[in-house]
DNA sequence: TAAAAAACATACTAATTAGTATGTTTTTTG
DNA sequence: CAAAAAACATACTAATTAGTATGTTTTTTA
């Protein structure tokens, strides 16, 4: 990789830390370059702007991340009803990335810049929309394969299911303690198999 | 009621619709004063300072109304899957102070406030456990009458459905429209009667 | 009704913020 | 290797922030 290249990465993941960490509009430029030992010079040659870094950040960090743990497990074939139980299972218990205590990033954009910028509403959006497709893809393949019952409708499970992990993120924050994801999990194995 | 607790009860209700809007963190004290047309003094007379504000927003002004509209409607009595879908249609559907755009004021809270302020955290955790409490027990209620299958655990559902909510709120914001609440609701529908 | 306390008003401060102006250094290219 | 472009560095600005210092006015109380 090009050194510019490095700088630019750089930046962007000791941002995404901080704004995981402590929101994006309360990370200020200035903490981003004092840990990551960048000048100002060089941050504002390699982005116009705060909401440009913000945008760079879902587009070129999360998203890559978000498709690898999100989307890609509900491809595996094999039973579908267990598939999207191990991938919840995957995102809340085991990913490495993700804590208890600060959320889920994608959530806490959304909820934090939805007032302020559309861009970023635009850029979570096809995240969103993109879990939502491959769930509803693992959702038919499972009936197709007769796992899953014909009338059930793939889009409001998938949407049913989406809102569950967002909440369970919400709720562990506030109780800070990753306790709460597995009885949340418990129960979404038994809404999952009243699916067959 | 004395015209200084009606300065300060102008202040909270003025302050929650900015941050309801526009975050906490974001929403400034000379601001609140601009559309109060209350002075800096009064304010600093009144609260100490603006975490003792925003302390004083959850327990005045959150707490009561959403003890009126997440408990209340689940004493009603009757039956318990009835009564839990239709306290959730009316808080998303019909409730008149909580917006699509604006999503939760308690869940914006807790993903902001999580980070900065312990005291946000505890505040918000005793709602999030008054509702919890009241859905199990409208649930229990359910097992007693028959309307629930008595191998439903209460806690882990309660959890569910909370979570649910939470998320939704979220998904709403991000696509700014109602009809996701629609479709959640459908699946909330066939999920409780599951539970029968 | 006069003294005391409560309630409010104004002008300030020190810190922090995103962003800019104007450089210098490093890398690439012909 | 020299010119040009890319990459970075430093010092600044104007606006905004929470909070304070020091008052005045209004209300309550003895």
């Amino acid at each position: 990789m090009k050194k510019a290249a490095i700088t630019r990465l750089n930046i962007l993941q000791k941002a995404f830390e901080l704004i995981y960490e402590k929101g994006y509009l309360t990370t200020s430029i200035d903490e981003i370059l004092a840990t990551t030992a960048v000048t100002k010079g060089a941050f504002y040659y390699h982005f116009k702007n705060k909401d440009e870094m913000g945008i760079a950040i879902i587009n070129e960090l999360l998203k890559p991340s978000f498709e690898n743990t999100f989307l890609k497990p509900l491809t595996s074939g094999g039973d579908s009803i267990q598939t999207i139980y191990d991938m919840m299972y995957e995102i809340l218990m085991d990913n490495e990335i993700l804590k208890v205590e600060y959320g889920c990033p994608a959530s806490n954009l959304t909820q934090e810049m939805a007032p302020w910028n559309a861009e970023f509403t635009k850029a979570l959006n096809d995240l969103s929309s993109e879990w939502k497709e491959a769930i509803i893809n693992c959702i038919e393949n499972g009936k197709k394969t007769r796992n899953i019952r014909s009338d059930v409708k793939a889009d409001q499970v998938a949407i049913f299911i989406m809102s569950g992990y967002w909440g369970i993120r919400n709720i562990g924050k506030l109780n800070n303690s990753k306790s709460v994801y597995l009885v949340y999990l418990k129960q979404l194995k038994d809404y999952l198999e009243s699916l067959r």
